[in-house]
RNA sequence: GGCCCAGUGGCGCAGUUGGUUAGCGCGUCGCCCUGUCACGGCGAAGGUCGCGGGUUCGAGUCCCGUCUGGGUCGCCA
Protein backbone atom coordinates (compact mmCIF):
# COMPACT_ATOMS: atom_id res chain seq x y z
CA UNK A 1 0.00 0.00 0.00
CA UNK A 2 1.17 3.46 -0.85
CA UNK A 3 1.77 5.84 1.65
CA UNK A 4 -0.72 8.29 3.12
CA UNK A 5 0.01 11.32 4.71
CA UNK A 6 -2.24 12.19 8.35
CA UNK A 7 -2.80 15.69 7.25
CA UNK A 8 -4.50 14.14 3.84
CA UNK A 9 -6.67 11.31 5.38
CA UNK A 10 -10.08 13.22 5.01
CA UNK A 11 -9.56 13.21 1.92
CA UNK A 12 -9.92 9.12 1.97
CA UNK A 13 -13.00 8.85 4.43
CA UNK A 14 -14.68 5.08 3.20
CA UNK A 15 -11.41 4.09 2.06
CA UNK A 16 -8.35 1.64 3.15
CA UNK A 17 -4.79 3.56 3.54
CA UNK A 18 -1.68 2.92 4.71
CA UNK A 19 0.20 5.47 7.20
CA UNK A 20 3.51 5.24 8.20
CA UNK A 21 4.41 6.83 11.33
CA UNK A 22 4.94 6.33 15.49
CA UNK A 23 3.13 5.25 18.47
CA UNK A 24 2.83 8.82 19.58
CA UNK A 25 -0.24 7.53 22.85
CA UNK A 26 -1.28 4.04 23.48
CA UNK A 27 -4.62 3.74 25.38
CA UNK A 28 -5.57 0.44 25.71
CA UNK A 29 -8.71 -0.67 27.41
CA UNK A 30 -10.33 -4.18 27.85
CA UNK A 31 -12.70 -3.77 24.87
CA UNK A 32 -11.58 -1.12 22.63
CA UNK A 33 -7.58 -0.08 21.80
CA UNK A 34 -6.92 3.71 21.27
CA UNK A 35 -3.67 4.53 19.70
CA UNK A 36 -2.43 7.66 18.36
CA UNK A 37 -0.31 7.63 15.33
CA UNK A 38 2.02 10.32 14.26
CA UNK A 39 4.05 11.27 11.28
CA UNK A 40 5.72 14.89 10.29
CA UNK A 41 2.24 16.08 9.17
CA UNK A 42 -0.44 14.92 12.45
CA UNK A 43 -1.99 12.90 14.59
CA UNK A 44 -4.31 10.30 14.27
CA UNK A 45 -6.71 7.77 16.45
CA UNK A 46 -6.02 4.87 15.35
CA UNK A 47 -9.03 2.08 16.68
CA UNK A 48 -8.91 -1.26 17.39
CA UNK A 49 -12.04 -2.93 18.92
CA UNK A 50 -11.22 -6.27 20.57
CA UNK A 51 -11.58 -9.45 19.75
CA UNK A 52 -11.66 -13.19 21.03
CA UNK A 53 -10.21 -15.13 20.60
CA UNK A 54 -7.39 -11.53 20.64
CA UNK A 55 -6.27 -10.85 16.96
CA UNK A 56 -2.85 -10.51 16.34
CA UNK A 57 -2.94 -6.65 15.79
CA UNK A 58 -4.43 -6.79 19.85
CA UNK A 59 -1.42 -8.29 20.95
CA UNK A 60 1.05 -6.29 19.11
CA UNK A 61 -0.28 -3.17 20.04
CA UNK A 62 -0.59 -4.54 23.65
CA UNK A 63 3.23 -5.80 23.93
CA UNK A 64 5.04 -5.24 20.96
CA UNK A 65 5.08 -1.58 20.28
CA UNK A 66 6.29 0.79 22.80
CA UNK A 67 5.84 4.38 22.39
CA UNK A 68 7.64 5.89 19.62
CA UNK A 69 7.83 2.81 17.76
CA UNK A 70 8.17 3.15 13.98
CA UNK A 71 5.10 1.63 12.45
CA UNK A 72 2.84 1.19 9.45
CA UNK A 73 -0.75 0.69 10.30
CA UNK A 74 -3.49 -0.06 7.30
CA UNK A 75 -7.14 0.38 7.84
CA UNK A 76 -10.10 2.08 6.89
CA UNK A 77 -10.59 5.88 7.90
CA UNK A 78 -13.74 6.46 9.27
CA UNK A 79 -15.29 9.61 9.90
CA UNK A 80 -16.99 10.11 13.69
CA UNK A 81 -17.74 12.98 15.14
CA UNK A 82 -17.10 11.45 18.61
CA UNK A 83 -13.39 11.26 18.02
CA UNK A 84 -11.59 15.10 19.07
CA UNK A 85 -8.97 14.81 16.98
CA UNK A 86 -9.61 15.58 13.16
CA UNK A 87 -13.36 13.80 13.90
CA UNK A 88 -11.44 10.93 11.79
CA UNK A 89 -10.48 7.60 12.87
CA UNK A 90 -8.51 4.80 11.56
CA UNK A 91 -9.89 1.22 11.93
CA UNK A 92 -7.46 -0.83 11.40
CA UNK A 93 -6.82 -4.22 9.56
CA UNK A 94 -2.94 -5.06 9.88
CA UNK A 95 0.02 -3.05 11.75
CA UNK A 96 3.59 -3.70 11.04
CA UNK A 97 6.07 -2.22 13.85
CA UNK A 98 8.87 -1.66 11.18
CA UNK A 99 11.52 -0.78 13.94
CA UNK A 100 10.29 -1.23 17.63
CA UNK A 101 11.60 1.80 20.00
CA UNK A 102 13.05 0.29 23.49
CA UNK A 103 11.02 1.15 26.44
CA UNK A 104 11.07 3.65 28.55
CA UNK A 105 11.97 6.99 26.64
CA UNK A 106 14.67 8.96 28.02
CA UNK A 107 13.39 12.12 27.71
CA UNK A 108 9.93 13.71 28.15
CA UNK A 109 8.53 16.90 26.59
CA UNK A 110 9.51 19.15 29.63
CA UNK A 111 13.03 17.42 30.72
CA UNK A 112 15.37 20.19 30.66
CA UNK A 113 17.20 21.87 27.27
CA UNK A 114 20.52 20.27 27.90
CA UNK A 115 19.38 16.85 28.30
CA UNK A 116 16.74 16.70 25.67
CA UNK A 117 19.69 18.30 22.77
CA UNK A 118 21.76 14.47 23.75
CA UNK A 119 18.35 13.01 22.68
CA UNK A 120 17.54 15.73 20.49
CA UNK A 121 16.31 13.51 17.60
CA UNK A 122 13.95 12.50 19.84
CA UNK A 123 13.10 15.76 20.80
CA UNK A 124 12.14 17.27 17.44
CA UNK A 125 9.56 14.40 16.75
CA UNK A 126 7.46 16.18 18.97
CA UNK A 127 4.60 18.24 16.99
CA UNK A 128 5.75 21.58 18.50
CA UNK A 129 9.71 21.39 17.97
CA UNK A 130 9.14 20.10 14.52
CA UNK A 131 7.26 22.95 13.59
CA UNK A 132 9.95 25.45 14.67
CA UNK A 133 12.40 23.54 11.87
CA UNK A 134 9.19 23.90 9.54
CA UNK A 135 8.88 27.44 10.20
CA UNK A 136 12.91 27.90 10.20
CA UNK A 137 12.57 26.46 6.63
CA UNK A 138 9.24 28.80 5.36
CA UNK A 139 11.98 31.91 6.92
CA UNK A 140 14.69 30.71 4.89
CA UNK A 141 12.53 29.99 2.33
CA UNK A 142 10.88 33.75 2.30
CA UNK A 143 14.22 35.74 2.77
CA UNK A 144 15.80 33.55 -0.36
CA UNK A 145 12.68 34.19 -2.93
CA UNK A 146 12.77 37.56 -1.94
CA UNK A 147 16.24 38.09 -3.01
CA UNK A 148 16.08 36.15 -6.08
CA UNK A 149 13.05 38.29 -7.07
CA UNK A 150 15.37 41.01 -6.58
CA UNK A 151 17.91 39.58 -8.77
CA UNK A 152 20.06 38.17 -6.66
CA UNK A 153 22.79 35.73 -7.45
CA UNK A 154 22.95 32.86 -4.51
CA UNK A 155 26.88 31.83 -3.99
CA UNK A 156 28.85 29.75 -1.86
CA UNK A 157 32.21 30.89 -0.27
CA UNK A 158 34.90 29.18 1.90
CA UNK A 159 34.48 28.25 5.35
CA UNK A 160 38.14 27.47 5.68
CA UNK A 161 40.10 30.52 5.15
CA UNK A 162 43.79 30.47 5.08
CA UNK A 163 43.67 33.45 7.20
CA UNK A 164 41.37 34.90 9.95
CA UNK A 165 38.82 36.97 8.57
CA UNK A 166 38.55 40.10 10.48
CA UNK A 167 39.75 40.00 14.36
CA UNK A 168 41.34 37.04 14.73
CA UNK A 169 40.79 35.91 18.59
CA UNK A 170 37.10 34.73 17.56
CA UNK A 171 37.81 32.38 14.58
CA UNK A 172 38.53 28.52 15.24
CA UNK A 173 41.99 27.17 14.01
CA UNK A 174 42.12 23.66 11.69
CA UNK A 175 45.02 21.61 10.71
CA UNK A 176 45.19 21.81 7.13
CA UNK A 177 47.89 19.19 5.98
CA UNK A 178 51.12 20.61 7.02
CA UNK A 179 49.65 24.28 8.09
CA UNK A 180 46.93 26.30 9.54
CA UNK A 181 43.78 26.86 8.79
CA UNK A 182 40.87 28.93 10.38
CA UNK A 183 37.04 28.54 9.99
CA UNK A 184 34.83 31.15 8.61
CA UNK A 185 33.04 33.31 10.95
CA UNK A 186 31.34 35.45 8.43
CA UNK A 187 31.53 35.67 4.17
CA UNK A 188 32.09 39.18 4.72
CA UNK A 189 35.61 39.52 2.43
CA UNK A 190 34.49 36.97 0.54
CA UNK A 191 30.47 38.81 -0.61
CA UNK A 192 32.52 41.91 -1.16
CA UNK A 193 34.90 40.31 -3.29
CA UNK A 194 31.84 38.93 -5.00
CA UNK A 195 31.02 42.58 -5.83
CA UNK A 196 34.22 43.34 -7.11
CA UNK A 197 33.62 40.88 -9.48
CA UNK A 198 30.83 42.21 -10.99
CA UNK A 199 28.06 40.25 -9.32
CA UNK A 200 24.94 43.05 -8.53
CA UNK A 201 23.74 41.61 -5.77
CA UNK A 202 25.15 38.65 -3.71
CA UNK A 203 22.92 36.25 -1.09
CA UNK A 204 24.18 33.40 0.37
CA UNK A 205 23.23 31.15 3.42
CA UNK A 206 25.98 29.36 4.96
CA UNK A 207 27.30 28.17 8.79
CA UNK A 208 29.21 31.09 10.44
CA UNK A 209 31.52 30.19 12.92
CA UNK A 210 32.66 32.03 15.94
CA UNK A 211 35.03 30.65 18.56
CA UNK A 212 33.46 33.24 21.41
CA UNK A 213 32.89 31.44 24.99
CA UNK A 214 29.50 33.35 25.26
CA UNK A 215 27.78 31.86 27.88
CA UNK A 216 23.87 33.31 26.69
CA UNK A 217 20.61 32.25 25.36
CA UNK A 218 21.32 33.53 22.16
CA UNK A 219 24.91 32.66 21.27
CA UNK A 220 26.80 29.36 19.59
CA UNK A 221 29.61 29.05 18.18
CA UNK A 222 28.47 27.65 14.94
CA UNK A 223 25.03 29.01 13.45
CA UNK A 224 23.40 29.84 9.81
CA UNK A 225 24.45 33.37 8.67
CA UNK A 226 22.26 34.99 5.94
CA UNK A 227 24.55 37.16 4.01
CA UNK A 228 23.41 39.84 1.84
CA UNK A 229 25.66 42.45 -0.51
CA UNK A 230 24.22 44.99 -2.99
CA UNK A 231 26.08 47.00 -5.16
CA UNK A 232 26.12 50.06 -6.72
CA UNK A 233 24.32 51.59 -3.25
CA UNK A 234 23.25 55.10 -3.06
CA UNK A 235 23.53 54.82 0.56
CA UNK A 236 23.54 52.51 3.67
CA UNK A 237 19.64 53.52 3.42
CA UNK A 238 19.58 51.09 0.27
CA UNK A 239 20.46 48.27 2.36
CA UNK A 240 18.14 48.92 5.37
CA UNK A 241 15.03 49.25 2.64
CA UNK A 242 16.15 46.15 1.18
CA UNK A 243 16.22 44.60 4.32
CA UNK A 244 12.92 45.46 5.56
CA UNK A 245 11.17 44.27 2.36
CA UNK A 246 12.68 41.12 2.79
CA UNK A 247 11.82 40.28 6.27
CA UNK A 248 8.57 41.62 5.56
CA UNK A 249 7.95 39.44 2.81
CA UNK A 250 9.49 36.14 4.46
CA UNK A 251 6.54 36.69 7.17
CA UNK A 252 3.91 36.56 4.90
CA UNK A 253 4.58 33.73 3.68
CA UNK A 254 5.38 32.59 7.48
CA UNK A 255 2.28 34.05 8.30
CA UNK A 256 0.23 32.29 5.36
CA UNK A 257 1.84 28.93 5.88
CA UNK A 258 1.94 28.45 9.22
CA UNK A 259 0.17 31.07 11.42
CA UNK A 260 -2.22 28.97 12.93
CA UNK A 261 -0.20 26.52 13.76
CA UNK A 262 2.19 28.67 15.84
CA UNK A 263 -0.78 30.10 17.35
CA UNK A 264 -1.64 26.45 18.59
CA UNK A 265 2.02 25.10 19.49
CA UNK A 266 3.49 28.34 20.96
CA UNK A 267 0.85 30.53 21.68
CA UNK A 268 2.28 33.16 19.40
CA UNK A 269 0.60 35.82 16.90
CA UNK A 270 3.07 36.24 13.83
CA UNK A 271 2.80 39.89 12.78
CA UNK A 272 4.15 41.01 9.36
CA UNK A 273 5.95 44.20 9.71
CA UNK A 274 4.75 47.43 8.58
CA UNK A 275 7.24 49.72 6.37
CA UNK A 276 9.39 51.59 6.70
CA UNK A 277 11.16 50.21 9.86
CA UNK A 278 11.27 52.85 12.51
CA UNK A 279 15.17 54.10 12.43
CA UNK A 280 17.00 56.15 15.13
CA UNK A 281 20.68 56.81 15.24
CA UNK A 282 23.09 55.80 18.08
CA UNK A 283 23.34 58.51 19.12
CA UNK A 284 19.57 59.71 19.64
CA UNK A 285 19.05 55.98 20.94
CA UNK A 286 21.52 56.79 23.38
CA UNK A 287 19.56 59.68 24.48
CA UNK A 288 16.05 58.41 24.53
CA UNK A 289 17.25 55.19 26.47
CA UNK A 290 19.15 58.17 28.87
CA UNK A 291 15.65 59.51 29.65
CA UNK A 292 14.00 56.46 31.06
CA UNK A 293 16.60 55.38 33.34
CA UNK A 294 19.18 53.43 31.10
CA UNK A 295 22.51 53.60 32.57
CA UNK A 296 25.83 51.87 31.23
CA UNK A 297 29.14 51.98 32.01
CA UNK A 298 29.86 51.82 28.80
CA UNK A 299 32.48 54.37 27.15
CA UNK A 300 32.61 53.23 23.76
CA UNK A 301 29.15 54.00 22.79
CA UNK A 302 27.28 51.04 21.91
CA UNK A 303 23.91 49.53 23.32
CA UNK A 304 24.41 46.53 25.75
CA UNK A 305 21.79 43.86 26.24
CA UNK A 306 19.15 45.82 28.62
CA UNK A 307 19.61 49.17 26.64
CA UNK A 308 18.70 46.90 23.53
CA UNK A 309 15.34 45.25 25.12
CA UNK A 310 14.50 49.02 26.45
CA UNK A 311 14.60 50.56 23.06
CA UNK A 312 13.07 47.98 21.22
CA UNK A 313 9.94 48.32 24.23
CA UNK A 314 10.27 51.92 23.96
CA UNK A 315 10.04 51.74 20.05
CA UNK A 316 7.00 49.71 20.39
CA UNK A 317 5.12 51.95 22.69
CA UNK A 318 5.99 54.56 20.28
CA UNK A 319 5.18 53.15 17.01
CA UNK A 320 4.05 49.80 17.83
CA UNK A 321 7.25 47.92 15.91
CA UNK A 322 8.59 45.06 16.90
CA UNK A 323 11.47 45.76 15.09
CA UNK A 324 13.71 48.81 14.73
CA UNK A 325 17.47 50.22 12.95
CA UNK A 326 19.88 51.16 15.59
CA UNK A 327 22.03 53.91 12.75
CA UNK A 328 25.49 55.30 12.70
CA UNK A 329 27.53 53.58 14.84
CA UNK A 330 30.60 55.21 16.41
CA UNK A 331 33.87 53.87 14.22
CA UNK A 332 34.90 52.30 17.64
CA UNK A 333 32.89 49.83 17.80
CA UNK A 334 32.91 48.83 14.22
CA UNK A 335 35.22 47.44 11.82
CA UNK A 336 37.73 48.94 9.63
CA UNK A 337 35.73 48.77 5.96
CA UNK A 338 32.87 50.65 7.62
CA UNK A 339 32.28 53.43 5.10
CA UNK A 340 32.48 56.52 7.46
CA UNK A 341 30.38 59.44 6.57
CA UNK A 342 31.64 62.99 5.02
CA UNK A 343 29.30 64.82 7.32
CA UNK A 344 30.90 63.18 10.48
CA UNK A 345 33.93 61.15 10.38
CA UNK A 346 33.26 59.72 13.98
CA UNK A 347 30.27 57.13 12.86
CA UNK A 348 29.74 54.65 10.19
CA UNK A 349 27.45 54.06 7.19
CA UNK A 350 26.27 51.26 9.75
CA UNK A 351 23.20 49.47 11.74
CA UNK A 352 22.14 46.88 13.76
CA UNK A 353 18.65 45.35 13.19
CA UNK A 354 16.47 44.61 16.74
CA UNK A 355 13.66 42.47 16.72
CA UNK A 356 11.68 42.09 19.85
CA UNK A 357 14.88 43.53 21.96
CA UNK A 358 17.51 41.06 19.93
CA UNK A 359 20.07 41.73 17.72
CA UNK A 360 19.69 40.00 14.78
CA UNK A 361 21.29 42.31 12.24
CA UNK A 362 24.53 44.05 11.56
CA UNK A 363 24.69 45.71 8.29
CA UNK A 364 26.69 48.99 6.70
CA UNK A 365 27.80 50.74 3.89
CA UNK A 366 31.43 49.56 3.15
CA UNK A 367 34.08 51.53 2.10
CA UNK A 368 34.71 50.85 -1.53
CA UNK A 369 37.91 53.20 -1.91
CA UNK A 370 41.15 51.21 -1.76
CA UNK A 371 43.57 54.28 -0.34
CA UNK A 372 40.96 54.90 2.27
CA UNK A 373 40.15 51.40 3.17
CA UNK A 374 43.93 50.88 4.23
CA UNK A 375 44.32 54.49 6.13
CA UNK A 376 41.43 52.80 7.71
CA UNK A 377 42.78 49.37 8.39
CA UNK A 378 45.92 50.62 9.28
CA UNK A 379 44.03 53.35 11.77
CA UNK A 380 42.31 50.27 13.70
CA UNK A 381 45.96 48.58 13.63
CA UNK A 382 45.42 45.72 11.65
CA UNK A 383 48.25 43.66 9.68
CA UNK A 384 47.40 44.45 6.14
CA UNK A 385 49.82 41.63 4.60
CA UNK A 386 47.48 38.79 5.84
CA UNK A 387 44.27 39.91 3.82
CA UNK A 388 46.51 41.19 0.63
CA UNK A 389 44.19 39.35 -1.72
CA UNK A 390 41.05 41.01 -0.22
CA UNK A 391 42.76 44.32 0.00
CA UNK A 392 44.02 43.81 -3.83
CA UNK A 393 40.28 43.92 -4.83
CA UNK A 394 39.54 47.11 -4.32
CA UNK A 395 42.43 48.27 -6.70
CA UNK A 396 40.22 47.90 -10.29
CA UNK A 397 36.74 49.40 -9.70
CA UNK A 398 35.05 48.23 -6.93
CA UNK A 399 31.71 49.63 -6.89
CA UNK A 400 30.22 51.37 -3.89
CA UNK A 401 28.37 48.53 -2.14
CA UNK A 402 26.81 47.63 0.79
CA UNK A 403 25.65 44.49 2.75
CA UNK A 404 24.09 43.19 5.64
CA UNK A 405 24.51 40.04 8.14
CA UNK A 406 21.45 38.01 9.76
CA UNK A 407 21.29 35.22 11.94
CA UNK A 408 18.24 32.66 10.86
CA UNK A 409 18.75 30.95 14.23
CA UNK A 410 18.02 34.02 16.08
CA UNK A 411 15.46 34.97 13.84
CA UNK A 412 13.23 31.88 14.52
CA UNK A 413 14.15 32.51 18.29
CA UNK A 414 12.41 35.79 18.13
CA UNK A 415 9.73 34.64 15.78
CA UNK A 416 7.90 31.85 18.15
CA UNK A 417 9.36 33.52 21.31
CA UNK A 418 11.50 30.55 21.92
CA UNK A 419 13.87 31.31 25.44
CA UNK A 420 16.96 29.97 23.82
CA UNK A 421 18.67 29.61 20.47
CA UNK A 422 19.12 26.35 21.36
CA UNK A 423 15.75 25.20 20.79
CA UNK A 424 15.72 27.00 16.99
CA UNK A 425 18.93 24.72 16.06
CA UNK A 426 18.52 21.76 14.96
CA UNK A 427 21.95 20.29 16.62
CA UNK A 428 23.63 22.98 19.03
CA UNK A 429 26.74 23.67 18.86
CA UNK A 430 27.70 26.23 22.11
CA UNK A 431 31.60 26.15 24.01
CA UNK A 432 29.72 23.31 26.17
CA UNK A 433 28.68 21.02 22.83
CA UNK A 434 29.99 19.05 20.33
CA UNK A 435 27.71 16.57 20.40
CA UNK A 436 25.39 15.23 19.12
C1' G B 1 36.43 34.23 31.67
C1' G B 2 33.35 37.20 36.05
C1' C B 3 28.83 36.87 38.97
C1' C B 4 24.29 34.09 40.36
C1' C B 5 21.57 29.37 40.52
C1' A B 6 21.02 24.09 40.19
C1' G B 7 22.60 18.73 40.38
C1' U B 8 17.67 13.55 44.49
C1' G B 9 15.01 6.21 40.68
C1' G B 10 14.58 6.43 33.05
C1' C B 11 12.33 11.86 32.92
C1' G B 12 10.23 16.23 35.74
C1' C B 13 10.08 17.72 40.71
C1' A B 14 9.21 17.78 46.62
C1' G B 15 12.06 16.91 50.85
C1' U B 16 10.04 22.00 56.48
C1' U B 17 15.05 24.49 62.03
C1' G B 18 20.22 17.95 60.24
C1' G B 19 16.62 12.89 63.21
C1' U B 20 13.85 6.03 61.88
C1' U B 21 12.13 2.14 56.01
C1' A B 22 13.99 9.50 50.98
C1' G B 23 8.13 11.11 48.81
C1' C B 24 5.01 12.73 44.36
C1' G B 25 3.83 13.00 38.98
C1' C B 26 5.11 10.88 34.18
C1' G B 27 7.27 6.54 32.17
C1' U B 28 8.38 1.02 32.66
C1' C B 29 6.41 -4.09 34.09
C1' G B 30 1.94 -7.11 35.71
C1' C B 31 -3.37 -7.45 36.49
C1' C B 32 -8.25 -5.06 35.85
C1' C B 33 -11.46 -1.62 32.96
C1' U B 34 -17.25 -1.25 26.58
C1' G B 35 -15.12 4.97 23.10
C1' U B 36 -10.89 6.75 25.37
C1' C B 37 -9.18 11.43 23.88
C1' A B 38 -3.97 14.34 29.87
C1' C B 39 -8.40 7.48 29.69
C1' G B 40 -9.23 5.29 34.54
C1' G B 41 -8.27 1.54 38.80
C1' C B 42 -5.02 -1.93 41.67
C1' G B 43 -0.14 -3.71 42.39
C1' A B 44 5.28 -4.08 41.46
C1' A B 45 10.22 -3.00 40.11
C1' G B 46 13.58 0.97 40.10
C1' G B 47 17.55 5.74 44.17
C1' U B 48 24.80 4.32 47.98
C1' C B 49 20.49 12.11 46.94
C1' G B 50 26.95 14.65 40.91
C1' C B 51 31.94 13.43 43.09
C1' G B 52 35.72 13.93 47.23
C1' G B 53 36.62 15.50 52.08
C1' G B 54 34.92 17.68 56.77
C1' U B 55 31.54 19.02 61.14
C1' U B 56 28.11 15.86 64.09
C1' C B 57 25.74 10.60 68.13
C1' G B 58 23.40 11.28 63.27
C1' A B 59 24.02 14.78 56.68
C1' G B 60 19.80 14.78 50.76
C1' U B 61 19.81 18.94 54.38
C1' C B 62 25.53 22.47 57.30
C1' C B 63 31.01 23.71 55.72
C1' C B 64 35.27 23.29 52.11
C1' G B 65 36.90 21.59 47.46
C1' U B 66 35.79 19.69 42.67
C1' C B 67 32.99 18.34 38.24
C1' U B 68 28.72 19.10 35.17
C1' G B 69 24.77 22.04 33.54
C1' G B 70 21.57 26.52 33.44
C1' G B 71 20.90 32.05 33.73
C1' U B 72 23.39 36.64 33.19
C1' C B 73 27.50 39.99 31.87
C1' G B 74 31.56 40.81 28.43
C1' C B 75 31.17 39.72 22.80
C1' C B 76 28.17 39.29 18.92
C1' A B 77 24.19 37.25 14.50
Amino acid sequence: MPRTLIRDLLKHVGEEVTVYGWIHTLRLQRKIQFVLVRDHTGLVQVTNRRTEPPSELESTFEHRAPLESAVKVTGTVVENPVVKLGGVELVPTSVEVVNPAEPSLPIQQDSGIDHRLDWRFLDVRHPSRHLIFEVQTTLERGLREFAYAEGATEMHTPKLMGTASESGAEVFEVKYFDRLAFLAQSPQFYKQMAISGGFDMFFEVGPVFRAEPSFTSRHATEFTGVDVELAWIDGVEDVMRFEERMIAHALTVVRDEHAEAIREHWGVEVVVPDLPFPRITMADAHRLLAAHGWQTDRTKGDLDPEGERLLSSLIKERHGHEFVFVTEFPIAVRPFYHLRPAHDPQVTESFDLLWNGIEITTGAQREHRYDVLLAQAEEKGIELEPMRPYLDSFRYGTPPHGGLGAGLNRMTMVLLGLDSIRESTFLFRGPNRLQP
